[in-house]
RNA sequence: GCUGGAGUCGUCUAGUGGCAAUGACAAGAGACUGUAAAUCUCUCGCUUUCGGGCUUCGUAGGUUCGAGUCCUACCUCCAGCA
């Protein structure tokens, strides 16, 4: 079981520690969004310099380039991209439910690589597979995302979701063992059955003496009457965490993580997939209980040229910047606020400078980064409310 | 000086009788939330009560219902010859 302590409490909002085989994070956290096992722009020791504490790749994006198999015969995620600390896997769902042509039995979904169009199947089994070979500290079940918006579309999903987490539990004990020295993955492999590939005996190396970690993904949209239901599914389930998933703006997402969280069982993390491009995101999902987020938005935006500051994002690219010497932010410790101007920073997207892109990302993760992790100091010092509304009301204010 | 070619929005460019005029770049602005995203969208002659109005394709004339497109002269640039 992931090993989860919680320092403090107020309300749903908790302090903790997660402790994982690449090292601990402490709650709430910002995830830096790796997809690709890469932080776009940014190298390992740059996220590391700025803040991070642990970085989520994409099992979709992994088994197409390079594959798990690679992953794993080069020590797992962790150690391909020289990480070295703790490491998230989101399955895949998401990715293979917004592709364009996706078939979706009740085995699993198939779907054509969006890179050659090499045909692939993903069921909760070969997600759990893969991101076993890819060997992240914490993986998330493979989730059914609902087609629409729509009440029944939504149940629909939330109702497979559950049947695949069953599946996904089952193949996760499959894969790492009930204990230690007796792994029944090895077991399927005794002489006369199936031997072990290279890459499943390599990741067997690896992993049998060091554990992996399942969350449940939590489904049900907009509705609380699902999201309850969908809580209470994955709340008595023998899993290490949860992620929130399914959730696309900050609007109503009180009242959801509301309903949520307060049935999930406190002692176990809780992941908010995919939200943090907004402050206020953050905010509102530590409040409402929360341990971890991760989002692409920072390191998307700061490419895009729109960079976060207190007062606000400001668009970099605009000429009212051309003559601005000033840092992107003031009081910022950031390597790019403490080392270069407005101006410069300008010029080089104008210019489409690869450096433009590289410090624009390390400020706009920084700046994320940490926003929690004064939300965790301010949860500490019983002064959330008034950091939040302080925070907020600059930064929204036209 | 002669011969040939060329001059179109900030730049390059399409255009061979119905054209405010193609495309690209530049410029200006916007979007982006479990990344098919170093991406995408909009504006880009001047005006407008959004119907339109006005001024444009080196310059000046001309032919024509109508000219960036055809004719004449001139100006500028390029190539070759002197």
């Amino acid at each position: 079981m992931l090993k989860f302590d919680i320092e403090k409490k107020n309300g749903l909002a908790r302090v903790g520690v997660i402790h994982t085989p690449h090292g601990d994070i402490k709650t709430p956290a910002f995830v830096g969004a790796a997809t690709r096992a890469t932080v776009k722009a940014l190298t390992m020791k740059e996220m590391r310099e700025l803040g991070s504490q642990a970085i989520l790749a994409n099992t979709y994006h992994l088994i197409l380039a390079p594959g798990s198999d690679l992953i794993a015969e080069a020590g797992g995620l962790a150690e391909f991209s020289s990480w070295h600390g703790p490491t998230f896997t989101d399955s895949g769902g998401f990715q293979i439910f917004s592709l364009p042509d996706v078939k979706i039995t009740e085995n699993g979904a198939k779907f054509k690589s969006h890179i050659n169009g090499d045909k692939f199947e993903m069921t909760p089994e070969s997600s759990m597979q893969d991101q076993w070979k890819i060997g992240a500290d914490v993986h998330m079940a493979f989730d059914h995302l609902a087609k629409s918006e729509s009440y029944d579309d939504m149940k629909i999903a939330m109702e497979r979701t559950h049947r695949w987490l069953d599946r996904c539990i089952a193949e996760h004990k499959r894969l790492l063992g009930e204990s230690k020295g007796q792994n029944a993955f090895l077991e399927d492999h005794k002489p006369g059955r199936a031997p072990l590939s290279v890459s499943e005996k390599k990741a067997f190396d690896l992993y049998s003496c060091q554990e992996q970690y399942l969350y449940a993904v939590v489904q049900g949209g907009t509705f609380n009457d699902l999201r309850a239901e969908s809580a209470q599914y994955c709340a008595g389930k023998d899993v290490d965490g949860f992620g929130i998933g399914g959730v696309f703006t900050a609007d109503g997402m009180d009242e959801m993580l509301q309903t949520v969280n307060s049935i999930l069982p406190e002692e176990k993390p809780r992941h908010l997939l995919g939200m943090g491009q907004e402050p206020i995101d953050l905010f509102v999902g530590a409040e409402y209980g929360c341990d971890t987020f991760d989002c692409v938005g920072p390191t998307r935006m700061a490419r895009n040229g729109s960079l976060y500051t207190l007062d606000g994002r400001i668009n970099i690219k605009n000429a009212k910047f051309k003559h601005d010497y000033s840092p992107v932010m003031e009081d910022c410790d950031c390597e790019c606020c403490k080392n270069y101007t407005r101006a410069y920073l300008h010029h080089l997207f104008k210019t489409d400078e690869i450096t433009a892109k590289v410090l624009a990302s390390i400020h706009n993760e920084h700046f994320i980064v940490h926003t929690v992790d004064k939300i965790r100091e301010s949860l500490l010092n019983d002064t959330f409310s008034e950091y939040k509304k302080e925070f907020l009301t600059r930064y929204y204010h036209d």
